[in-house]
DNA sequence: CGAATGACTAGGA
DNA sequence: ATCCTAGCCATTC
């Protein structure tokens, strides 16, 4: 399928895919299969990935900007995988994802291998389900406008 | 249209 | 700890 023309339920998964990745809060980071597993799809991980790979860049109409997923509305450099490493991608796109983060105050370290690792254990944000979906949440005007560079 | 790819992961060697 | 494999499935060749 083209990107452009999806099937409808393509279509609500990529929806609810942008819609969670809205909700890691602003300092923290999760990861692909969490996403997945709050989404009640344990088994595709890759998939959010491809979501996040499609992620398009903020269009210069702002009328279609708020009210289409882009790349200014949706932090996907919160995601991280498994291992709490960014996954490594094309060229310059991990450094750019950990600039992104250290942006918003965490920590990025990159080990031997050059690999950008940071620490679940003071970042991570795995609740058992999205906020949204536990029924309390009525969602006040709180929006995460900082986003980051595009990707390359 | 079939085959390869990949912003993944859990489990096993 | 590291490496390999199987499963995954929309997108891309």
């Amino acid at each position: 399928m083209a990107p452009g023309e999806r099937s409808e339920e393509v279509h609500i998964w990529y929806t609810a895919v942008y819609e969670a990745v809205q909700e890691i809060p602003h300092g923290k980071v999760t990861s692909y299969g969490h996403i997945a597993r709050l989404l009640g799809k344990p088994e595709r991980p890759r998939q959010v990935g491809v979501c996040l790979k499609h992620l398009p860049s903020p269009s210069a109409d702002r009328s279609k900007n708020s009210a289409t997923f882009h790349s200014g509305n949706v932090p996907w450099q919160r995601v991280l995988n498994a291992k709490g490493s960014i996954s490594p991608r094309g060229p310059g796109a991990a450094s750019q994802q950990a600039d992104a983060l250290r942006r918003e105050g965490i920590e990025v370290r990159q080990d031997a291998m050059g690999q950008y690792t940071i620490s679940l254990a003071e970042y991570g944000w795995f609740p058992d389900a999205l906020p949204s979906e536990s029924g309390l949440v009525e969602s006040s005007d709180e929006e995460d406008e900082e986003a980051a560079a595009d990707h390359a």
